[in-house]
DNA sequence: CCTGTTATGCCAGTGACTGACATATAGACG
DNA sequence: CGTCTATATGTCAGTCACTGGCATAACAGG
């Protein structure tokens, strides 16, 4: 229904006449306007959170986060239809993407209690799930350009790229104006 | 003013009343009441790119990011008087939290622009951008706990930890119900 | 049949934000 | 000095997301 009038132009009261309700209704069931279009999204989480749970004890957290980002590749792709025209919706939308951030922000924070649960220091996991969500985003990103090799390949690549990424310190004073 | 009553207790309208302006006229200054709270933020953002553009030519991505940080150091101990309070509030007003999302995300989108002017390809520079920013912010944080060793030293700190992040592949089967 | 719980409708209101129009204030130019 | 233009502000009316309060229907269990 967004697709057609666009987010902002289709008020809460025309869904919930669509939806044979009222107003009032609508508010009953999502706290939000724009948390009509995440929902399911907590299945997702908690997929990730009990995969990260569930990696063979004694794993280090980024790997323990690739195993947990390798197993939810066939829930990505299954979701993939409607996943597909929300992010054209959320493309045209400032206040969709700010949305969409703080769902990555709750998801990193689900991680990394994950991580922290598995005996990792809470600053460390909260570091290390940043950047593995990037890895992620990194690699879906390549995965959707790309779905031949399969989700795990990018993934590979992804982890890889950021072993090459924080070598020399960076030793002459910053040049700065 | 916020901190008195809080900011969602606090109308457009008496902000604008304290200010000795109509509301009106507040909406013409910022686009947002949230806005109101983040200002001066584009002078960090353009610091940070300046010095991503000014570091020594032919040095990596990471390396470029750290030289930026480092050079940011004097910024954010002068800005501290300002930030901290208004960590306060944000800590306490979730709508906040959200646009400090976006904020960051913003930035980060600055720095991948500023990566990509040196010649990096674009979605490694994106994917340098999170991670270090994730660094930065793990490092402020370390920081802001203990400020004697200064910055740049917790950024090193911070970035040789992304050394020892992604190393061992996970080989077995993902392991998840 | 009664009763408590739950989902919904209805109503009135608040508050962020916008568009349109009028007004003032300041500076450029004759 | 007078005029003219641009820019900032005031005023008003309106839209829309969102909320509290209350009445009502649907429904489960005793």
């Amino acid at each position: 229904m967004f697709r057609e009038r666009g987010y902002d132009a289709t008020t809460t009261a025309e869904i919930a006449a669509r939806a044979g309700v009222t107003e009032r209704t609508f508010f009953r069931h999502f706290p939000d306007k724009r948390e009509a279009l995440f929902d399911g999204e907590e299945a997702f989480r908690d997929a990730l959170t009990d995969a990260v749970a569930g990696a063979p004890e004694g794993l280090p957290p980024m790997d323990a986060l690739l195993c947990a980002f390798r197993s939810v590749e066939p829930l990505l792709e299954r979701n993939r239809p409607f996943t597909e025209p929300r992010q054209e919706i959320i493309a045209r939308t400032p206040a969709l993407q700010e949305r969409v951030l703080t769902k990555t922000a709750n998801l990193i924070g689900a991680l990394a209690a994950a991580l922290v649960r598995r005996g990792v220091d809470d600053g460390l996991a909260t570091l290390a799930a940043q950047v593995g969500m990037a890895a992620l985003g990194y690699a879906a990103k390549a995965w959707f350009d790309d779905p031949r090799p399969g989700l795990d390949t990018h993934l590979r690549r992804a982890f890889e790229t950021l072993q090459h990424f924080s070598p020399t310190i960076c030793k002459p004073d910053p040049h700065v104006g």
